[in-house]
DNA sequence: GAGAAAAAACCGTCCAGACGGTATGTTTTG
DNA sequence: CAAAACATACCGTCTGGACGGTTTTTTCTC
C-alpha cells in the first residue's frame, strides 16, 4: 500500500487541508476572514502548525492562489479543442471552463476564491495576468481577433456575476449566452462579423 | 446668496470630504487600507467627527456605495438611447458607460471602488443586484434579449480589467472590442443572430 | 427679536479585542 | 541524533468604537 496508516504526521494532507479550509474561509466569508487562527483551527493545527508551513500570511495566500491558478489552468487545459485551427481556440475553453463552474460543487465554488483575491491583492492579481499573457502568446494565432478578447470578457463577466448570485447567473441565462456566442461563429456570421471589423 | 460663509461648521461638506477620502483609500490602497483613523485624517476631521456623521464603519462603506451607485446611475442615464425601440438599449449604455471610463481621471476612477467592493462585501452585492434588477425590469422590453445580456456581461469583464492594467485594459483592445459588438447591431447580422438564437 | 433650551457638530482619550508573528518547547520521523 | 513537524504561550500593534467633554447652530418661548 502506497500510503502508511501507523505514521502521526502527514504533513502533505496538512498542508492540503490548510489550503482547502483558507479557500472556504475566502469563498463563504470573505478575503477579510481569512486570519491564522482560524484556518488553523478549522484545519485542526495550531497556529504555529501552520506557520511552520507557511512561514506568514502572504505566504499561505500565494500557496493558495498557485494552487487555485494550477487547477485553473488544467481544466482550460482538458477544454481545449483538439483542432488547432478552430478560431479563438484558447478564449472558447477560457470561455467554457468559466460557464461550467457549478457553485453548488464546494470543488468548484474554490475558483471563486480566484476572482475574489483577484481584485483585492495586486500580488495576486499580476500572477494573474502573468498566466493570461503566457497562454495568450501561446495561441496567439488562433486568438488575437476582438472576437476572442470578447469571449474572455464575457466569460470574466460571468464569472464575477457567480459570487453574488445576480440576475445573470442562473443556468437557462448562462445557457442562453453561450447559445448566442455560440452562434457568432456560424460560418456566414462570423465571416461576415471578421469582414466589418476589418473595416473599420 | 444660498451659500453662508460664516459658518464654522459646514456638515454636508465634511460628509462629502468623507466619502472622497474613503474612496480614494480604497481605491489606491485597497479596502484593507479603509480604517477609520486614516478617512479621519486625511478628511481632516477627528475620529469622533467621523463617527457621528457615519456611526460605524458599516454605516461609512454604505453611505459611500450609495453615493457611488447614484453617480453610475446618474451616467448611465445621460448615455440611454433618446429612441425607446432600439434594441439593448440600457445594456448598451451599461457598456458605453464603463467603456468611457478613463482610469486617469481620479473622477472617473471612482468608479473602481464599485467593483471592488462588490467582490468583497455581501451587503454592497445584494444592493448592486438590486440596482441592476429594477432597471432591468424597467427596460424589459428591450433588454431581454441574450445580445443585452452578452453586452453587459462584457461590460462587466471590461470594468474588471480596469482594476489590474491587465491585457485587455489598452485602450486600443477597448476599441476593438467596442468596434466588434457594435458591429452585432448592424442591420442584417442582428436579425440573423435573433433567428439563430431562436432556433436553439 | 432676545434669550433660553435643545439639538447637532465635533474633539480627544481610552480600551477591549483581534491579529500577525515570535520564542520556546515537545514529539515524530528518517 | 538531527531535522522536521507540530504545540503552547506570549507580545506589540492596530483598530473599531465607546465615552465624556466643548462648541456651534437651530428651535422654542416670551
Amino acid at each position: 500500500m502506497s500510503t502508511k496508516p501507523h505514521r502521526k504526521n502527514n504533513p502533505d494532507a496538512v498542508r492540503s487541508r490548510l489550503l482547502g479550509c483558507a479557500a472556504a474561509l475566502i469563498v463563504d466569508h470573505g478575503l477579510s476572514a481569512l486570519t491564522l487562527e482560524t484556518v488553523a483551527r478549522d484545519a485542526e493545527v495550531s497556529k504555529g502548525g501552520l506557520l511552520h508551513h507557511y512561514p506568514s500570511k502572504e505566504a499561505l495566500i500565494a500557496g493558495l492562489f498557485e494552487q487555485v491558478i494550477d487547477w485553473f489552468d488544467e481544466r482550460v487545459e482538458t477544454h481545449i479543442a483538439p483542432d488547432e485551427t478552430v478560431p479563438a481556440r484558447f478564449s472558447r475553453a477560457y470561455l467554457q471552463v468559466i460557464a461550467s463552474i457549478d457553485m453548488s460543487v464546494p470543488e468548484e465554488k474554490r475558483l471563486a476564491v480566484l476572482i475574489l483575491m483577484l481584485s483585492s491583492d495586486p500580488q495576486c492579481l499580476s500572477r494573474w495576468n502573468a498566466w493570461v499573457d503566457e497562454r495568450l502568446q501561446q495561441h496567439r494565432a488562433t486568438d488575437s481577433h476582438p472576437f476572442a478578447r470578447t469571449l474572455r470578457l464575457a466569460a470574466d463577466g460571468l464569472w464575477l456575476s457567480d459570487l453574488g448570485a445576480g440576475p445573470d447567473s442562473a443556468p437557462e441565462v448562462r445557457r442562453q449566452v453561450l447559445a448566442y456566442l455560440e452562434s457568432l461563429t456560424q460560418p456566414g456570421v462570423h465571416d461576415a462579423l471578421v469582414a466589418i471589423g476589418k473595416g473599420s
